[in-house]
DNA sequence: CGATGACCGCTGGAGCCCCAACTTTGCGAT
DNA sequence: ATCGCAAAGTTGGGGCTCCAGCGGTCATCG
């Protein structure tokens, strides 16, 4: 409306409420920089840098040698959910009785804990171990990255293996009493763009995930999942 | 290292480096074009455009006629914490035991349901009001803004008019049983942007949260919250 | 008739330039 | 010592151009 705006961006929100209402479907070309700077009458700069925000927003995605299109964006599948008195989380349950396969991958190294953890898990930056898991669909498309923070007592490979580790370390009886687990959005770091195949403009949810023992923090994690193509459900009897 | 990469990569991975690692603390400024242009003996367009990508993704801010600056990022605060048994979400009172005032407002307007709303309430696109929060911060800051559709009849002011509304339109005995949320990431709409007063390449943290008797939804709202202030914690016992 | 290659259009990287609007700073005058 | 103002620096919008690399299309040649 404002004619003060620039002009770039009047070609942008056209450009996104199609995009949104519907009229430029998924895979649709968008125009290419030489059609736009005729059908809105501005420069090439102004046109290209239109679709770089586009391109930036993940909401169109630009193929070398062929044109700009409107990105596809399945709906969105619910990765892990939660359930009273259903633990762990069993997503990959979840996802096989969708009828997909779940594989796996990890790599595990010791690491010292950064202040952040070490605050977390309410230890002296050491005594821990860092494990890199990477999930993947059946088809190998990646579905998350999670990296769990343990007392290095506690390396261990099955979460049943894990369970009787725990126990064995505080004694008898010793049992996860509370999962807390915060949710937050951010961009994603490098080797997560890499190992998740995000798009550009594409964000994260970041779910750190703490197992409590009465009030002693065992163990935490931290789990990177893809923020355009996965929802995290959470579901609570009242 | 792969010397084919783009040389606004070079400068964008640099800076990025340098405040993911606390070189560049949050509020330093970043040199200018002018500056980087001799720094990394890159051309101006090159410059810009790495501070254009990292102001695009949320790094850095830019301020016209001062410069570049590593932007405030203060640490995430708890928005609302899901506790067993402790419901409906008493995040303002959370927040007010951390000092902090909140305010509301409303504004209510009705409309038919969307598709996806009548999904999710299992309904006809028809007979549903929709109920826009905005929740302020005592210094006038915005923290979230909820849309939520109700059946018409439902639409009350407060959970406790509207609990009692929800009894007796169910009959006698109806009680909420379950409340499921899902969480997703997403670019925020224009209107968002506006009411949450978020800087560029920010993304939202999407909440649907629906409200079950028994087997029937009753209520369903769409909470939108800044991705970069604020985290959703969700704690279970287990 | 089928395969090969030339050609055109498109993206993405990169360079340089101009200008308006704004901030900061420093100098000079009161 | 303080005020005001001008100059210098900086962002953000916008323009133009060149080029490499990629993907189709289509015509030509074997």
């Amino acid at each position: 409306m404002a004619t003060s705006d620039p002009v770039y961006l009047r070609v942008v929100e056209d450009i996104r409420r199609q995009i949104t209402d519907g009229t430029l479907p998924p895979g649709a070309p968008i125009p290419s920089r030489a059609q736009l700077t005729r059908k809105y009458q501005v420069g090439e700069t102004a046109a290209r840098h239109a679709l770089r925000v586009l391109a930036g927003e993940g909401l169109i995605i630009g193929r070398v040698g062929s044109g700009h299109y409107v990105r596809e964006r399945p709906d969105l599948t619910p990765l892990y959910r939660w359930r009273f008195l259903d633990h762990p989380a069993p997503f990959a349950a979840d996802l096989q009785s969708q009828g997909r396969r779940v594989t796996w991958d990890w790599h595990s190294e010791p690491a010292e804990a950064g202040p952040d953890i070490a605050r977390r898990l309410r230890l002296p930056e050491s005594a821990t171990l860092t494990k890199t898991h990477y999930v993947f669909r059946g088809d190998g498309k990646p579905l998350q990255l999670a990296t769990s923070y343990e007392l290095r007592e506690f390396a261990a490979h099955s979460d049943e293996e894990r369970r009787s580790l725990v126990a064995r370390m505080y004694g008898h009886g010793i049992k996860i009493t509370e999962i807390v687990e915060s949710v937050h959005t951010r961009i994603p770091r490098p080797v997560e763009s890499d190992a998740l195949d995000l798009a550009a403009g594409v964000h994260v949810l970041h779910v750190e995930r703490t197992h409590w023992a009465g009030d002693r923090p065992v163990e935490t994690s931290d789990i990177v999942i893809p923020g355009d193509r996965f929802r995290v459900m959470y579901s609570m009897p009242v």
